[in-house]
RNA sequence: GGGUAGGUUGAGCAGGUGGUGAGCUCCGCUGACUGUAGAUCAGCCGUCUUUCGACUGUGGGGGUUCGAUUCCCUCCCUGCCCA
């Protein structure tokens, strides 16, 4: 009898920088890379059922632990079945670990060396997150890929003090693989660091020295600029060149943000942005933006994209979305997120059948163009 | 016909009992959003002006007054009550 294998990977290069087509296995399922996760951290993707994720064709999906430990508990998930069988949702889920809350949440947790005291913004109440408890969670809830409970922080703080979140990142990055509950479960360490490359390059290097399943970039889209983001993981993707692990970009990205990415190495990514612009009117298309909210769409008889073979594209005009953010009506933000999410996978199957047939310049180059303008305003 | 309460910028309101009414909420217009406290947030929303600022505006007309949204007269419109 063997050992489980969380997770099994291969990865085979490309003519593109450090770009790799690669294939994660895991127990509930495969998925291709370069891939896109959309997120779902309260167990759902917003607005949308695992039927129309599925549609979408997403593979693997997002779940938070600082979120469903408040509610409705990783205890109660656990004795529901687990996080797949809870929400229904068969294929592979990786679970963050509250590291970005964090962050986002600055003003309700405080940070100590031994773990996070959050105050709940639900009611208040007081929760204790160590990179033990992280990784119990987790195992409760039972996703493919958990991550390590990390520090990230403002790019523009002093260097002393984004050595200090990094530093304390691998002190927990180590508790977090002595703690780690169940053999079936990948864990993902984190890299930090800032935008500093000494820093990046000594947090990329310890993370990778470490038996993680995979290895994370995190710390970045949090304000510092396109350049630095690429010199960050100019300087990660010299350090892991050699590492057969997933890679994994946290938190990225927008459609123009994937393939400076790739270039650099990132096999995998996650992000709110498809999902959440599109509940506040924005879609994606090979032509740009496009904002359903604009007026001069309430005449526009046409898909939101031609090319797009969603169910929003395919049954409904730019009019009737038009009309359906302006009356508010809840299938807006579910025909808008369909879409998003449908044309944002569909992207990385383009991304990466451009990898194989080596026209990644070109694609490149067209939805950069597309993306550069305000917004498409009209076809 | 009599009485009564009203008529404020698209809508709904606030305010103002002789001394600078452009204030709010909707609606509308535009933008933002990157490991989701987000079906959220921000700006604009009388006219002219990029801004600063200027001008106009309290149902119509007239009167009193240095000055009227406020006081007086008159007309119009709306709600309610009585005939």
């Amino acid at each position: 009898m063997s050992t489980p294998v969380p997770i099994a990977y291969s990865f085979t290069p490309t003519d593109v920088g450090r770009a790799r087509l690669g294939r994660i296995r895991t127990p509930h399922g495969e998925l291709d890379t370069p891939q896109f996760m959309p997120v779902g951290t309260q167990a759902t993707v917003k607005a949308l059922t695992p039927g129309d994720l599925r549609g979408a064709g997403a593979t693997m999906i997002l779940a938070n632990t600082y979120h469903l430990n408040l509610r409705p508990t990783a205890e109660r998930v656990a004795r529901l079945g687990g996080l797949h069988r809870f929400m229904s949702w068969e294929g592979p889920i990786l679970t963050d670990s509250g590291g970005f809350q964090v962050f986002s949440l600055a003003d309700r947790r405080r940070v100590d060396d031994d773990g996070v005291t959050f105050v709940s913004h639900l009611d208040g109440s007081s929760h204790r997150l160590t990179p033990e408890r992280a990784m119990e969670i987790q195992a409760l809830l039972g996703s493919d890929v958990a991550m390590v409970l990390d520090q990230l922080v403002e790019p523009t703080l002093p260097q002393a003090e984004v050595a200090a979140a990094m530093e304390r990142t691998h002190r927990w990055a180590e508790r977090s693989l002595a703690a780690r509950g169940r053999p079936d479960q990948a864990v993902f360490g984190i890299v930090q660091g800032g935008v500093d490359p000494e820093l990046r390059r000594t947090s990329a290097a310890f993370v990778a020295s470490l038996p993680f399943d995979g290895i994370a970039i995190g710390g970045l889209s949090v304000g510092e600029s396109k350049a630095e983001m690429a010199a960050t993981l100019e300087v990660v993707g010299g350090v892991l060149s050699g590492d057969p692990r997933p890679r994994y970009l946290m938190g990225v990205g927008s459609p123009v943000d994937f393939f400076a990415a790739v270039e650099l190495g990132v096999d995998l990514f996650d992000c709110v942005l498809p999902t959440r612009v599109a509940r506040t009117g924005q879609v994606w298309t090979d032509a740009g933006r496009l904002n359903l909210r604009n007026s001069a769409l309430q005449d526009d008889p046409g898909p939101i994209d031609p090319a797009c073979g969603c169910e929003a594209c395919t049954s409904h005009s730019r009019a009737y979305l038009a009309h359906l953010f302006r009356a508010r009506e809840l299938l807006a933000y579910r025909l808008a997120t369909i879409h998003n999410v449908t044309w944002t996978l569909e992207l990385m199957r383009r991304l990466r059948a451009a990898l194989a047939d080596r026209t990644f310049g070109e694609l490149r180059a067209r939805v950069e163009g597309a993306f550069s303008r305000p917004a498409a305003r009209s076809r």
